[in-house]
RNA sequence: GCCCCCAUCGACUAGUGGUCCAGGUCACCACUCUUUCAAGGUGGUAGCGCCGGUUCGAGUCCGGCUGGGGGCGCCA
């Protein structure tokens, strides 16, 4: 059975990067028929926050990922937060330190910070030199009695590490660029790396699949599961999320978080299909798929080495896509928390507005790229047009208003008050007239809505209605 | 400094030795449709980092170089 993990820390909002990680992750768990679960990676005292871990949570179920065990609803090997597992950790730390694998530093701070600068100066990896490896009796209980805190380190042997890699193939690490490094904090507090191999191991993890920022970390791994005497989960290292600087995503280049993008008014599904077509593809360079199709054609194999640039425009295109392929009910669903904030609609909408608003929406659909954009997009239809000086000095003149005030009495004429009969009237005026439709449809438009550009104008003027119409119109030109 | 990973249009990718004077998508440009803005349609610009090697033949295999990324913490 195939058991799958995404282990987040709960230091921030949950990263795009992230995000991407945790559903490679669940498709691969999906596609294999096997479990995702939920970890929650919060050693980091300092840094870890309650509300985090719920914005985590929160995030990954708006993208439409689901797990199966996780801190919010359990499951046969939890607890689910490192937080939790603290005696677990300690029991097996203490195992080992018995069983001479791991021995107790007492190294200062600054003694660490001097062997470091000196194994660099020799051109060596800035790790431990091993000084507290073979202590004698004498000086620990000198060390001891001098109080002083240790931490646990690992005894690294001198030998190369393999990994065979899901997506990479091969890859060998000759021995001596690792350190004895700290499994246990002076704190009693695991160190990372310590923790995700015994979680990896109790919760029978079958497949780490994670950032390629954590190959380098992995022999420290492969390490600790031979030191406990565990099995080798398969490794599969997925490649990078960069910005379009080609440096890791991050603050500098916007937006990182998923919230931020929900709060923009990107559709799930949108983020959901553009974070998968990242470092993955499929032979029909296919782009646009459900997550059914995702799950069915998943596959670590064809990810890529390669990192991948986070793309906001194509992102962006996809979103509209979406937005114009989505049922018109749900996009007036996912708007009203919009339209509110800009106060464009009460907390009650009785059903005769909703029938307009999605009217007015409809109009615009196609264009919308954004939810956020709905409101301004929308707003001339709810509230009274403003108008701007420099369109109106363009369009409203002695000429233009002599015409709207005809079409006004057109308008006012008409009993069935349709788009269809309201063009065939304007333009048999405009006809016998003699006047080019442009000069009448921007003035007209402008008018009705304040707006240059809009949506299609006889369907406009239909929803907006004759009453509200004409209002305009006179309201501007008498 | 040391170790590891990577390399096809500006971006995401297809391509697993000949069918590739390299295909698709976003972006960009032009044309078209048109009452505006979009959307749509048609077309276009643009790429195998470099140098060697293997081979009858290399984007595809090997080596080096260059470039980019990551790691080396009592952070995760």
């Amino acid at each position: 059975m195939v058991r799958v993990r995404f282990a987040p820390s709960p230091t921030g909002f949950l990263h795009i990067g992230n995000a991407r990680t945790a559903l490679f992750n669940y498709l691969f768990a999906r596609k294999n028929k096997g479990k995702f679960i939920l970890r929650i990676e919060d050693t980091d005292k300092e840094r870890s926050k309650k509300e985090y871990e719920e914005a985590i949570i929160e995030d990954l179920k708006w993208i439409g990922i689901e797990w199966d065990e996780g801190p919010d609803i359990g499951g046969e090997y939890g607890p689910y937060r490192q937080s939790e597992r603290i005696d677990i950790y300690k029991e097996f730390a203490e195992k080992l330190l018995k069983e001479g694998i791991v021995y107790k530093c007492y190294c200062t701070k600054e003694e660490l910070e001097k062997t470091r600068e000196d194994a660099q100066k020799k051109g060596l990896p800035p790790g431990y030199d091993g000084k507290c490896r073979n202590l004698t009796k004498e000086k620990i209980s000198q060390y001891e009695k001098e109080g002083r805190s240790f931490v646990l380190r690992l005894k690294v042997p001198e030998e190369k590490i393999e990994i065979n890699d899901l997506i990479r193939g091969k890859v060998i690490f000759e021995g001596e660029n690792l350190t004895d490094f700290v499994i246990m904090k002076s704190d009693g507090v695991p160190t990372f790396n310590f923790a995700v191999v015994i979680d990896d191991y109790l919760m029978k993890i079958t497949h780490v699949i994670r950032g390629e920022d954590h190959l380098s970390n992995t022999p420290k791994h492969i390490l600790i599961f031979k030191a406990i005497g565990a099995k080798l989960p398969f490794f599969a290292h997925m490649s990078m999320t960069l910005g379009p600087d080609r440096t890791r995503l991050s603050k500098r280049h916007g937006a990182t978080s998923v919230r931020a993008y929900r709060e923009e008014g990107y559709l799930p599904e949108a983020f959901f299909n553009y974070i998968s077509l990242l470092g993955w593809g499929t032979t029909e360079s296919k782009e646009i798929f459900t997550k059914e199709e995702l799950i069915e054609e998943f596959s670590l194999e064809r990810c890529h080495k390669a990192s991948a640039i986070f793309d906001k425009e194509k992102l962006l295109w996809m979103n509209s896509y979406y937005i114009r392929k989505t049922e018109l009910d749900k996009i007036y669903q996912l708007s009203i928390p919009f339209l509110k904030k800009e106060n464009l609609i009460e907390d009650m909408v009785d059903k005769e507005k909703e029938e307009y608003i999605k009217r007015a929406i409809s109009l615009e659909q196609e264009k919308i790229k954004t939810l956020k954009e709905v409101p301004f997009l929308i707003e001339f239809f709810l509230k009274e047009p403003e108008y701007e000086k420099e369109n109106y000095e363009k369009l409203i003149n002695y000429g233009t208003k002599k015409i709207l005030g005809e079409i006004v009495s057109i308008l006012e004429n008409i009993d069935n008050f349709k788009k269809e009969d309201i063009e065939k009237k304007i333009r048999d005026y405009c006809r016998e007239k003699g006047l080019k439709t442009s000069d009448v449809f921007h003035p007209l438009r402008f008018a009705v809505s304040g707006r240059t550009k809009g949506p299609d104008l006889f369907g406009m003027i239909e929803l907006l209605g004759k009453e509200k119409t004409v209002e305009r119109i006179k309201k501007l030109v008498i």
